[in-house]
DNA sequence: TTACAGACGATATAACGTAACGTTCAGGCC
DNA sequence: GGCCTGAACGTTACGTTATATCGTCTGTAA
């Protein structure tokens, strides 16, 4: 797993540190620019573990003073997806941190739909079933998108409903 | 499997023909109103194999010389996903017509990068090692969006590269 | 210092989707 | 038939998500 659903009192301060860390240990290694603008971004990101729209990030570049306009903020994205930083949630249009982004990966997405927050899996036994079972069908697939919504485990707790 | 890649060269009047006749079907027996809109939408969409967009359709509607606006056919298209004739593809915006209406299902796609077709599956050691997978993580999956994009074996024959 | 490339600013527009309200039409009932 | 009702549809307006294009700035290196 790369990223679990956080119990509410975890450390959220050093959860983003931690992350923000880690992109800048992997463009240093990569000889890519985190700039202050994608270093914002990938921050306003993860300081939500539930996705955020492209539209929420424009909202909060500006509330920082700065200039924003769409291309701004989509770039920003181009460059932390393209790179792993953040994955988007295609049944979402919205964007959450990457738990690994060390190395390339094709994860699975539990979203909760009772708080939001979001899990991903990398788990190989999904990944290569749904693999398998496309190349008996003389299928080479790429690119999975796998995301799945449901109540996680605090949730449940409560008695929150399925939507 | 639910509906497979169909050859170049399948009849696909009768496919489409087929598609409607079971819509039909299903209409009748379950109380629901097929009008001439949302078959004609049906209709549209199964004349592709391929995803067809909600604007691509309005513009078909309109070809066909009838007055349409947006919410005409997103009226029809949630007609027809919600009671399972057609599925959306999340990570394209776009709509496909279901080949197994007659029951409620939770699918799997394969989506040709080369060709645009897709095909729908409904595996359930996919769909079961996910719940079985998030469950271990106390999470209770409810609906699973899986979508595959890849080479079909028509064009991995024909060379194409992926995008 | 010049040349170059990548990032960003700025404007405009494309693509996808929904809210709200009025009208029409099919089906049931008297 | 005439009336009622609710679903479907027409219509206007708007909200949300994403991209095209071109100009400017800045850091790097010849």
């Amino acid at each position: 797993m790369l990223s679990d659903f956080r119990p509410g009192d975890h450390d959220h301060e050093a959860c983003v540190a931690v992350a923000l860390d880690a992109a800048s240990a992997v463009c240093r290694e990569r000889g890519l620019r985190l700039t202050p603008l994608r270093r914002r971004v990938l921050e306003l990101v993860w300081r939500r573990h539930a996705p955020s729209g492209a539209y929420d990030l424009l909202e909060a570049l500006r509330s920082d003073g700065r200039r924003a306009d769409p291309p701004t903020v989509y770039r920003a994205l181009d460059f932390l997806v393209g790179n792993g930083f953040v994955h988007r949630l295609e049944s979402f249009n919205a964007y959450v941190g990457c738990g690994g982004p060390e190395r390339e990966h094709n994860g699975q997405f539990l979203i909760c739909d009772g708080c939001g927050r979001v899990a991903e899996l990398e788990d190989p036994a999904i990944s290569g079933i749904i693999r398998e079972k496309a190349r008996a069908l003389g299928f080479r697939a790429g690119w999975q998108t796998v995301e799945v919504i449901g109540l996680c485990g605090e949730c449940r707790g409560r008695g929150e409903s399925p939507a």
